[in-house]
DNA sequence: TTAAAAATAGTAATAATTACTATTTTTAGT
DNA sequence: ACTAAAAATAGTAATTATTACTATTTTTAA
């Protein structure tokens, strides 16, 4: 994989931000530095992140991926309401892992808690 | 909500599956019963079904829902190589679950974890 | 039995993501 | 620095999952 300036930016974007912004939020700012760059190149960018695992993609089933840079142990709440994720402190118990690795199932490469319901914001302003 | 007997035949088959198909494995499925259902018929029921918690959505990030008819609390394992969706029987701990709802978030309706790897299977077949 | 409400089939539309290609950038060796 | 091969890009077209729309059919409650 060779440098690229714009696969750069992206990263440096995504590390700057807690909002686990979407492929299309990602391509808004970075615009903002590289006004031509392409949206194409945000996908194949994130996926090739995603692949050598500097970036995590977090599936929320809200009709468009999340991404987040931080790849620290953690686990995420989402609002069903604002459709913002949350970063939580909380990890997978190592015991849960070992459980399902010792399942015999196969390589367990990532464990990923989602928590889902509506936040403190949504309640207030009563949707 | 009034009974139709597409959406029946849409949760019987889903409750006689361990496999979480997809909207379209589904459409496939009922079709043999009825070869008339439309697949729009197929994604309104199931929207349905997981609003009022007759049917769980997995969101593993392969770019297709996953559904599921069981709904006790129980995790995922997902292969990234057949793209299958597996149960595990450990579920996210009460201690996490509480965690997340007193940390001041909102309402926590469901946790969900899910595991990624390569299952046995697909590694035998050296992919 | 009947009329209102809800659901459906079929189709069109939308939105996220991927594929393609000609051009540009990066890199490693000179 | 110079250059050729490899990799990446922009721009666009294509694909795929999902949702929206509408005329017709089914369900329900009186």
């Amino acid at each position: 994989m060779n440098y690229s300036r714009q696969r750069e930016s992206i990263k440096e974007y995504l590390m700057s931000t807690k909002e686990h912004p979407t492929a299309d939020i990602i391509y808004q700012h970075v615009r903002e530095e590289y006004p031509k760059i392409s949206l194409g190149t945000v996908y194949r960018n994130l996926t090739l992140l995603v692949e050598v695992g500097e970036v995590r993609k977090i599936s929320t089933g809200d009709g468009t991926e999340h991404y987040d840079a931080d790849t620290s142990a953690h686990s995420h709440y989402y609002c069903r309401c604002c459709h913002r994720v949350m970063d939580l402190e909380i990890t997978p118990s190592v015991d849960q892992i070992l459980a399902a690795s010792s399942a015999g199932l196969g390589t367990v490469e990532s464990a990923n808690l989602l928590f889902t319901g509506v936040c403190k914001e949504c309640m207030e302003s009563q949707n």
